[in-house]
DNA sequence: TTGTAGGCGTTATCAT
DNA sequence: ATGATAACGCCTACAA
């Protein structure tokens, strides 16, 4: 079933056929609705591949991340999809695994899809040539991140502000009396290093203790939350409150610092579903996922539809904190 | 960039620039050598909507699951687009949410873009016309279904003997003189459906109470499991073991019973990241998702390569149970 | 309002 | 081994 094969049976050319199509208002009415109704009748679909070629666009995203079973991405991507399906567009996904050096060869598959442009949630890559690459596709094609700090020329950036949110959090725990926080982070990526600059600002603004020993890098599981709390309390090493840059990683701490004894905050980040299945159940910084993704998308539909229309080329917002059992702040807890 | 360009750098003809990119060999060393050499010089990439509409494929295949933020399809997704992107191909992700009797618009939108085949991950839509138009596209394209019981003439269906699973976790839970378990679940997809009739098969296996309070069906959210197993202790309704449809109603139920003062096993399905971030942790049942994750690519791909392949139209495999701290079946618990 | 014809960038079938 | 050339199915000036 071809636009010949309509044009044929409505005894139409198919020009006419491609405007009833496109919605063009230079057909008459009786002619639109045979068309329509043979279109209906017939089950016909325009080949998109066809029409890609024509328009240079099969109105398809790339969505660029590291991994989709992560909670994060996962809300991230899906947030994504829905309002971009919405505004009829589709998403081609696209994840890289560990920052093993190959961001540059997935960019590629995108590119070589030819999608419209490509969103990328947090920091799926970092080593040099990766990002180089990055920066020559943008010249060729919008990007848009999230919670990443690639610098391009024509790169949209939208980020929280994760730093002030850790520092409040940490201002927080202070007034609460608290004076050796734990960090426990997994990795140093743009987000991360928000983050842990927001903890380090949080421990010198109330003069809180800020030994070394007190910010400890972990990989990004549940057993080596619980055992960096294990062997820290087991070694003497004093404490009074946790937070860590991962839901996931405060679960676990959580669950080790009771199993040790120790009932302190324990503070998220992500404010994930994980949050509210740790028991108890954890308070944690909420990044505004929801509305660095609706961003995202109405930046780039944009973007899309008028190429003059002035997007701003970074946009922030402010993080907010969701708490629940394992501390709250309020004075009446 | 086009193949017109390369050719007239090469002094070649466009022919010779198509053999040389579908590595025919057909094509004396030196020219490819040539040919390849100005390809990389000039960042040439060729266009994949002509290639798509010359070849009837721009090797794509469409996914379909309800709700990439759920972490069981979440997993189903990554471990699916891993899969298919080492071998070369994309996946275009569609979610349908909640089952409102659109799935049959979700599919077009797939068939719209022309995918070389379908993943369907669970039971995204079961409504009438939904299912028939999926039976209809099934007989165009290739259409391979995750645990669901979708039946197409064309479709292929890769499932988890989840009834089986579930009747011998009762079976377990009766060794250990368990007489009232309460189940509860949260939809009768082909899979609730599936994991319901195990758990009724394992209580008539061994005479357990019958009675219709036991079996619950609730919202999919921590709420509702909390709420409902608080209420049944409240009511003096008895029971002696919980097994729930999915890790999340687990996780709940658990503590709802802890903090009334019951601890029983607690049993979960989908052995997701939350079993583990409970506490206790849950033992869960495992559908063995990579299994059957695996499969459909691995369907998918022969299918695509070789029309004439026999490829099985059902594949089962049995589910397993991952023994954790919330029930432990060996005897030196 | 409608039709004609060229272009989009490949692949593939012929010749040579 | 290489080169013309006809599809592939649609869009879109330009003409009528």
């Amino acid at each position: 079933m071809t636009i010949y094969d309509i044009a044929k049976k409505c005894n139409v050319s198919i020009a006419t056929v491609s405007r009833v199509l496109n919605g063009s208002r230079r057909v008459s009415p009786e002619t639109r609705e045979r068309v329509l109704a043979v279109m209906k009748e017939e089950d016909y679909n325009p080949n998109p591949f066809a029409r890609g070629l024509g328009l240079d666009s099969m109105k398809m995203i790339g969505v660029l991340c590291a991994d989709v079973a992560d909670t994060f991405y996962a809300k991230a991507v899906s947030l994504i999809e829905n309002d971009l399906r919405q505004k009829d567009w589709n998403v081609v996904l696209c994840c890289t695994g560990s920052d093993d050096g190959k961001g540059a060869e997935y960019l590629r598959y995108l590119t070589q899809k030819h999608v419209d442009a490509i969103i990328i949630v947090g920091t799926p890559f970092s080593s040099r040539r990766d990002v180089a690459e990055l920066e020559r596709i943008s010249s060729d094609i919008p990007i848009i991140t999230i919670n990443s700090d690639y610098h391009s020329p024509s790169a949209f950036s939208i980020v929280c502000d994760e730093k002030e949110g850790m520092r409040t959090i940490v201002k927080k725990l202070a007034e609460k009396n608290c004076s050796s926080i734990l960090y426990l982070y997994d990795s140093l990526t743009y987000s991360g290093k928000q983050k842990l600059a927001g903890y380090r600002a949080g421990i010198d603004d109330f003069f809180l203790d800020a030994a070394p020993v007190l910010a400890q890098k972990i990989p990004r599981t549940l057993e080596a939350a619980e055992n960096i709390v294990r062997k820290l309390i087991a070694n003497d090493i004093f404490f009074d409150a946790i937070v860590t840059s991962e839901d996931l990683l405060a679960v676990a701490a959580q669950r080790a610092a009771l199993k040790n004894g120790k009932a302190i905050p324990v503070i998220g980040c992500n404010n994930s579903i994980l949050a509210e299945c740790s028991t108890p159940t954890l308070t944690s910084l909420d990044n505004r996922l929801g509305d660095l993704c609706t961003m995202a998308v109405h930046t780039v539909t944009q973007l899309m539809s008028d190429r003059s229309a002035p997007v701003p080329t970074k946009t922030v917002f402010s993080a907010q904190i969701a708490e629940r059992e394992s501390f709250v702040f309020s004075v009446n807890q």
